[in-house]
DNA sequence: TAGATTGTTAATCGATTAACAATC
DNA sequence: TAGATTGTTAATCGATTAACAATC
């Protein structure tokens, strides 16, 4: 039962509570699915669609309760759970990554900081201790880990998700550009940039190519 | 005749192209479809036919010659063509991606930076001036550029991505967590890692569910 | 009640994939 | 020639959307 909604469906739901978010910022009790759909460029029938795998809480003639369907959405996508992050690959972009609000918002903490540079280990990123990669298993015994973030170069990628896969770790979030090995059961959200500059360049081709 | 490649195809193309130069790293002369499948999970009938629409380069009983498909590929994504990108909004986002490598690899040359925080004008960040981005109508006379980042607050998201628009870029990438209202002739990504904070939030949800 | 909007069915649209003739 | 792999057709699968009865 718990997952026939479809992945398309699935990846709009952030967007939906993203816009849910603002809506009650602005003291909007009701939203309906055109208004929705509006502010996100979807048609009003998905959104009813997509939203329908996950509540039956709209009232025909009025809408959705803004605060109800906000409170759906969190737990549906488990924002209001704390959930333990690690982070390998202490880099530009992980800085970037730990001083992001996001994660606070959304409940992830990121606890443990890996590196394989001997220089940067024992120093410190936003209060928290850069551990050798090596010391990842040890560490993981510790606390649960349900996330695991690679910012590491191309190289170390494979060896560092084997690494928190031992350590109990069932999410990686890869910004490394390699296609992650893992076993079915562990979910690989992949995430390298340069896949979305490449479109973002072929976007200024076919723009001055033609209308 | 320019577009018929359906998105999802499109959106693969960076991958190929991603492996064939890790192919020509490794000094291999030849990858078969199935071969680029397996390195990215994907089939191999969809490698072909997503090859298809752009390159009819293969050679049955062969394969794909790696340098002429990665050249292609290349051309077809303009990765070869020198694009000129602005930055709006120099936070800790804005230093990782001016820092990431993949910008000067695929061509692009983050070549103006702006603000709009007063402690910012006039400093530097990678040898770049920070403009005030009241300038960037001005500046970008001066220059033609096609690419704007944008890694501002969503507050002021959509009125630097007019002014974007107004100097005469016409791709965008927008991290800021909002939908940007712009004209159907300009190419928006979208790039609010919150929402992929999200669908990992909810797949280790889902992760302890079941199975 | 009249008007508005939901949730859902069925039709449409589009992407994936199996199968295979063509060809190196 | 025999074996391998392409490019493409047609079948399948799945997502989007139009339409509308149900209902607030």
């Amino acid at each position: 039962m718990s997952n026939q909604i479809p992945t398309p469906s699935l990846k709009r739901i952030p967007m939906y509570y993203r816009e849910l978010k603002r809506a009650m910022e602005n003291g909007t009790n009701f939203v309906n699915s055109t208004q929705l759909g509006e502010a996100l460029g979807i048609p009003s029938t998905q959104v009813r669609k997509d939203l329908s795998y996950i509540s039956e809480q709209g009232r025909p003639g009025v809408g959705y309760n803004t605060a109800t369907l906000t409170n759906t959405l969190e737990k549906y996508l488990g924002l209001h759970l704390p959930k333990k992050a690690v982070l390998a690959g202490v880099g530009n972009l992980a800085n970037a990554l730990i001083h992001f609000p996001g994660f606070h918002l959304y409940g992830i903490d990121i606890c443990l900081l890996f590196d394989n540079d001997p220089e940067k280990i024992g120093k410190t990123l936003a209060d928290k201790e850069i551990h050798h990669i090596d010391e990842i298993g040890l560490l993981l015994k510790k606390v649960k880990v349900s996330i695991g973030i690679i910012t590491t170069p191309a190289v170390s990628a494979q060896s560092v998700a084997q690494k928190m896969i031992a350590g109990g770790i069932t999410s990686i979030w890869n910004f490394s550009p390699i296609t992650l090995l893992c076993p079915g059961n562990i979910f690989v959200l992949n995430q390298d940039l340069s896949m979305e500059m490449a479109i973002l360049s072929h976007s200024v081709i076919n723009m001055t190519n033609l209308d």
